[in-house]
DNA sequence: CTAACTCCCTGATAGC
DNA sequence: TGCTATCAGGGAGTTA
């Protein structure tokens, strides 16, 4: 399940093999992500066109071609970005293959198919803004305590909500929110409103910490990029909490609690998470 | 307005 | 061994 660190690993590993490389030709499936794979835009508007770079925001990469259209991807819970040879052969679940100029292929694979495949004619990307909701890029600068507090307001929401929720701040998923929360001592219900400023600066902070020790982790691995099983072993990073559930928390005695919040499995420390 | 729920989908796993 | 039930969860949409 591709968070931040994820998607920005994959970035990373991606750029230096496809940036220069024209797409000579594009296999779409019919199978329906949560859309349609756009097949006629792909090919009218990407198809023949030279990757110029690959940018991220949230979880979304956002790939951006010489005539100026713009391709957005996104990993959904399974979605799998990686570069092939032509003899590799084709996976189940193969969705979007692009054939690029160096005979390599980059190729989508979804099982479960709650990726997202769009594409902006030229000129037509920053016309539709779709990151207008999303809220602030958690390792940018203007990330803080202050903005935190700001988006909080008074209401109860608990934080792990909170954190998780894209338009509050973009790229957490489930993983790391739990993460977070552990390194910051705070209970996952905590109300939002309840949280003083020096406890939003600890958050934001923390915040940065987790994620960025995370894509430190995945870049050791960038190298799996290129093989046919696809990337493998971005997920090196040892989680303290997540997944958990049962065994002894690292920093007390406590034994880890798995609780449902907010609809999704929460784990954390009943004594260092407060 | 917020918050809680439903749905989409397949693969891994648990239970019988 | 082979079946079925359950769970995993991001984001959009709907309901309360």
């Amino acid at each position: 399940m591709p968070e931040l660190p994820e998607v920005e690993v994959i970035r990373r590993g991606l750029l230096p093999l496809v940036t220069g490389q024209a797409i000579t030709s594009i296999f779409c499936s019919s199978k329906k992500l949560r859309l349609p794979i756009p097949k006629q835009d792909l090919l009218r508007w990407i198809q023949s066109q030279e990757i110029i770079e690959i940018n991220r925001r949230g979880k979304y990469l956002i790939f951006i071609f010489s005539n100026d259209a713009v391709m957005l991807v996104h990993l959904g819970m399974s979605g799998k970005l990686g570069i092939f040879s032509q003899s590799a052969p084709t996976a189940l679940h193969d969705h979007l293959i692009f054939k690029l100029h160096n005979d390599m292929q980059l190729r989508f694979n979804d099982p479960r198919r709650f990726g997202l495949i769009r594409v902006f004619p030229p000129g037509q990307f920053s016309h539709l803004d779709p990151f207008k909701d999303m809220g602030c890029e958690p390792l940018e600068h203007q990330f803080s305590g202050e903005y935190l507090k700001r988006k909080a307001g008074s209401r109860l929401q608990p934080i792990k909500n909170f954190l998780m929720d894209n338009r509050m701040v973009a790229g957490i998923g489930n993983i790391y929110a739990n993460e977070i929360l552990f390194h910051c001592g705070l209970h996952p219900s905590t109300p939002i409103g309840s949280i003083t400023r020096p406890i939003w600066q600890l958050v934001a902070m923390k915040t940065k910490d987790v994620l960025l020790r995370a894509i430190e982790c995945g870049g050791s691995s960038i190298s799996d990029f290129v093989n046919s099983s696809g990337q493998k072993g971005y997920f090196q990073l040892e989680l303290t909490v997540y997944g958990r559930a049962g065994e002894h928390c690292p920093r007390c005695t406590a034994t880890i609690i798995k609780q449902v919040i907010g609809g999704r499995s929460t784990f954390f420390c009943p004594n260092c998470q407060k």
